[in-house]
DNA sequence: ATCGATATCGATAACGATTTCGACGCGCTA
DNA sequence: TAGCGCGTCGAAATCGTTATCGATATCGAT
């Protein structure tokens, strides 16, 4: 019927006899149009399958009401946020659109602030950004931040105890008798890995062990980042007895790579992770953790940013607990 | 610097001396602009940190290097294949973009359709249509459905072998000894859910096992949809021993029902699932269940979606293989 | 009958980018 | 010297939508 294939409010506006404003208006709600007006653009909206394209709309007006949810790739933490999050948007109002890039790795830090820009003048009313590179942004729009990146945040953000965690974590080893144990860290510029990085250790000090600087590896957060130095941890001459791995990801690999050396766990090595997303308890054998309430995190990111949206003021930062959730990874000495 | 905030093409043209179409050439490696311009326009694209706004670009022009994967909402089903979709579109130049609506569930069926219109013109290259309510839409743009919807799709669709895997379910339970199984089918719109009731009858069937239509529930995919049916079929008066669920979420709930009720799984009752999402392993008890190679399906999605884009053709249907995996929710009677 | 207040409506300018096409300068040839 | 072709560049149209604001119609009051 339409040469476009799309119809677009032209379209409408021709079909009612009206004008392309009126439609806007009727679209939108806006008062200032007679009611019979109303329902007889409604009525060809309707017949036509009419939808305005979140583009254009975009482009000109302010809101949008879509949030945005910036990640460098969909693994387990990032995806079981999501889940967090599209159960916390619900009912809202507003839609939720998850955005990555492909080849955002490593190197080029930063591109959470290329993203919104390309994201335009508003495509987003809002977005949160999930271990971001970056402290700051210019704030065009308001933007949440979970698990920060290092030093003092100028966003609101939202993390967990990483520092407690860690120090559960290195207590537990501790108590199952292992002295010699390895640290694989995450991401060096994320708070939550100089947190537990920290707590590990100040619980390592508190128990009078030395922290041997060989065993202190940094892992990074990404699928596939783990492997050298958990090879590296793993053929050392004296080798650790336990290693603490800085996320789920980190450990699940170092069990690999253990496991590819002839290694068993737990009877030759203990690992313990941190984050517990589902993946772990799939893991062989299945980790023993520190719990992060992922999910809940993706809600409360969801209600903060909503109300930066509205104005409603609230608390800029959040801490969330963590706990030990013990399985088959660890064993005493 | 910049009234706006942001930095567009025109600023940067008013900057660099040149027109904005030159800014647009250059930056989209037209030819035709003398190579002293570029350089100079790209310093400047350099300094001010000029992003082209997708936007923007989008409405005007077809080409966006984005592919969009639509989901009702993230649960763990449509979050496993993002991450085998966001695996896949690594290194291959596209970008990946979710969006989901919120109260997008059940009775409008069809959304697909409004949100393709909505993301406009495009804002995408091409779609995944996770568990579409639709079994076809206006061609606009390359689109590949998963898991699709019931009847002769016109799309091209990726499943996994719904029939064959609800076989070896039923079969092992069978095997098991139960005789009195319970079915708790999923979306009765989805060609899945379709051939795993087929399934589950055939091989009921052929092993001479007759199924009551009391034990035949429609528990539906969603979060939450599966409690009244699951609690109708544990609360009849002659109790099924075993309950074969359409998906791993039903099962999960239906074992959590069972819990409710004082039951214990698997020595009363035997649950198995269809899906082995991860969190079917952190199930309590971990359930026993079908196995869809689910991120495979999201990374042939994207491979297929491009091939589809670029104009290679390929075969328009692919059906991944099931298998069974064994965990501690069933039980021999 | 005329005026002015109030509703209703539409023409038009943005929004930020891409693309077409004509203008311009320059060197070369007839 | 006039004409032609070529390489560069920019003015302007366009995509679909919303916001502004002036134009028109309606109607009660004087």
């Amino acid at each position: 019927m339409f040469p476009n294939g799309r119809v677009t409010i032209g379209d409408v506006a021709r079909t009612a006899g009206v004008s392309v404003a009126t439609v806007s208006k009727v679209i939108n709600q806006r008062h200032g149009v007679a009611a019979a007006t109303s329902e007889r653009v409604l009525e060809v909206v309707g017949q036509l399958g009419y939808e305005s394209s979140l583009v254009a709309r975009s482009l000109r007006s302010l809101r949008t009401n879509v949030i945005g949810i910036l990640v460098a790739e969909f693994e387990p933490y990032s995806t079981e946020l999501l889940k967090g999050t599209s159960a916390a948007v619900e009912g809202t109002g507003y839609e939720l659109l998850a955005y990555s890039g492909s080849g955002l790795t490593g190197e080029n830090a930063g591109w959470e602030r290329r993203y919104l820009a390309r994201l335009g003048g508003t495509l987003i009313d809002g977005a949160i950004l999930v271990t971001p590179t970056v402290v700051d942004v210019d704030h065009d729009i308001p933007i949440v931040a979970v698990d920060p990146h290092l030093g003092p945040s100028a966003l609101p953000t939202i993390d967990s105890d990483s520092l407690g965690g860690a120090i559960a974590a290195t207590e537990y080893l501790l108590r199952l008798g292992h002295r010699r144990i390895g640290f694989l860290g995450g991401r060096p510029d994320l708070d939550s890995a100089r947190l537990r990085e920290q707590g590990f250790r100040s619980a390592m000090a508190a128990a009078g062990v030395p922290v041997h600087p060989e065993l202190m590896r940094v892992g990074g957060y990404r699928p596939g980042a783990a492997e050298l130095p958990a090879r590296e941890l793993l053929t050392l001459a004296e080798r650790p007895t336990a290693i603490f791995a800085g996320n789920d990801l980190t450990a699940i690999q170092t069990m690999e790579v253990a496991r590819s050396l002839g290694l068993r766990i737990p009877e030759d090595l203990s690992v313990i992770g941190f984050d517990n997303v589902p993946e772990s308890a799939l893991a062989n054998p299945p980790l023993t953790t520190i719990q992060q309430p992922i999910q809940q995190m993706g809600a409360e990111a969801v209600r903060m940013l909503i109300d930066l949206i509205n104005g409603t003021e609230r608390a800029p930062h959040l801490r969330l607990p963590t706990s030990l959730v013990e399985r088959s990874s660890c064993r005493a000495l």
